[in-house]
DNA sequence: CGAACTGTTGAGAGGCTTCAAGCCTAGTGG
DNA sequence: CCACTAGGCTTGAAGCCTCTCAACAGTTCG
């Protein structure tokens, strides 16, 4: 038996090659050049399911850009409930208000699948900032993306009821994540966490669901949300 | 009696000296040049208390920023209801997301007082984001507040009760607008508007303010308010 | 000076939360 | 591979918070 360990070298730049960041639309800005030196200064993470990746109240070193799986994006009320502000997804940033201001993060981000990150360190970022217009204002677009969103969600948060915000939401996640060919949301989501999208308390989330179940809007196999009939779920929803 | 009117050419650039426009946090990265050119290409726009500024699906041709005055930013809701979402004052930019994303307005913008802006228009904007990265990083720190601050007002509205949010939207207001040495806060606001961003209707948020008043933490002569306990205000609003 | 708007209070209804109890199921460890 | 267990899911009952509707007082402004 050879006890002798071999190098792995090789392995780190393979693995870039098939991280495809060059078809997520904030990368596609960067001139070859730019892409290499981000490449050479960046790291890929990983973190398991329900890892923590960054606490509200601490300091970023970077940007960070997923590259797979789905980070859940949150905040704690005064009471320890999650509110939970975007699910992050494949070409999006996560981390980057903290990095412009230089503040201490304001969001906390967990991995709800096994996720993998891209870590930009902020002086790349920054660089890249002052060098490329394209750049910045695909970032730019995106952090406008997200105000548009939290606007849009005061809105309703504030005036419409948890029926009306639960149906909303479940139409939001279908967009975001897609359905198979038997209209099964592609993402498994609890409902504690959904009540915590739709800001309410898991039991009356519950209730609505039961309730959309039996007007034959949804099924409910197991933790799977079936969509039945999107149309009436709209009209629910009033968008 | 002399008829010839006297040409006014000066006056243009003797309003723009008084503007005060170089003392503003975003004007202040700009170099002599490029503030000369902003200033060639911009336009003073008065607009009188309760006149609308622009409404939500509206084209932009460029950036407000206001030098005087009060704007309430506000979205309509399926049911008509306000909601609002700031109230911009001196220094603030607004109108600046559907400009970079050349999409139209999602919200409308109102004069809460008379108020006096600065209009740039987008093509100038979008040079300066190109030519001046301390610009368009002083640009994406404003982004980078308001996307904070929505995040944590998401948060509030999900999970406070009215009265806590009211006693936190009122210590809010004290912070942006300040108060004069008898405590008396510095925006005349409607207890519908009031209730408009608390996330409440007017009656609600009129019981809270009277609760506040028997328990002495507000005076309420008129439309003023005045503060009287601002540590029991802030225990109430948990913050 | 009157009309229109704003502010205030009461009563009642209903939506949502809270508390409680039991079922289900997914993941773990033997 | 199965049993177990912790965590997720579900429903019921009760009560509270908030909204709605209504009536009227006060204030502002043409």
């Amino acid at each position: 038996m050879n006890t002798i360990v071999q190098p792995r070298r090789r392995v780190q730049p393979i693995v870039n090659i098939d991280l495809g960041l060059r078809e997520l639309p904030i990368f596609k800005k960067l001139s070859e050049e730019e892409m290499l030196n981000v490449e050479l200064n960046s790291v890929v993470k990983n973190f398991s399911k329900r890892s923590v990746i960054y606490r509200e109240g601490s300091r970023h070193s970077g940007l960070y850009c997923v590259l797979k799986g789905i980070v859940k994006v949150y905040k704690i009320g005064g009471n320890g409930k999650q509110q939970i502000l975007k699910f992050a997804q494949k070409g999006d940033l996560i981390g980057y208000r903290s990095l412009l201001t230089n503040e201490l993060a304001c969001t906390s981000a967990k991995a709800y699948e096994d996720t993998v990150l891209y870590h930009i360190p902020q002086h790349i970022i920054m660089e890249l900032f002052q060098q490329n217009w394209n750049f910045t204002h695909e970032t730019m677009k995106f952090m406008c993306k997200e105000l548009k969103e939290s606007n849009m969600f005061i809105t309703d948060i504030a005036q419409k009821s948890v029926r009306e915000r639960a149906a909303e939401m479940l139409l939001i996640l279908k967009d975001e994540f897609g359905v198979d060919k038997y209209n099964t949301l592609q993402i498994t989501i609890t409902r504690e966490d959904l009540a915590n999208m739709v800001g309410t308390v898991t039991e009356s989330l519950i209730r609505v669901m039961s309730e959309f179940r039996n007007e034959n809007l949804l099924e409910l196999p197991g933790r799977k949300i079936v969509f039945r009939d999107i149309a009436k779920l709209k009209a629910i929803a009033n968008i």
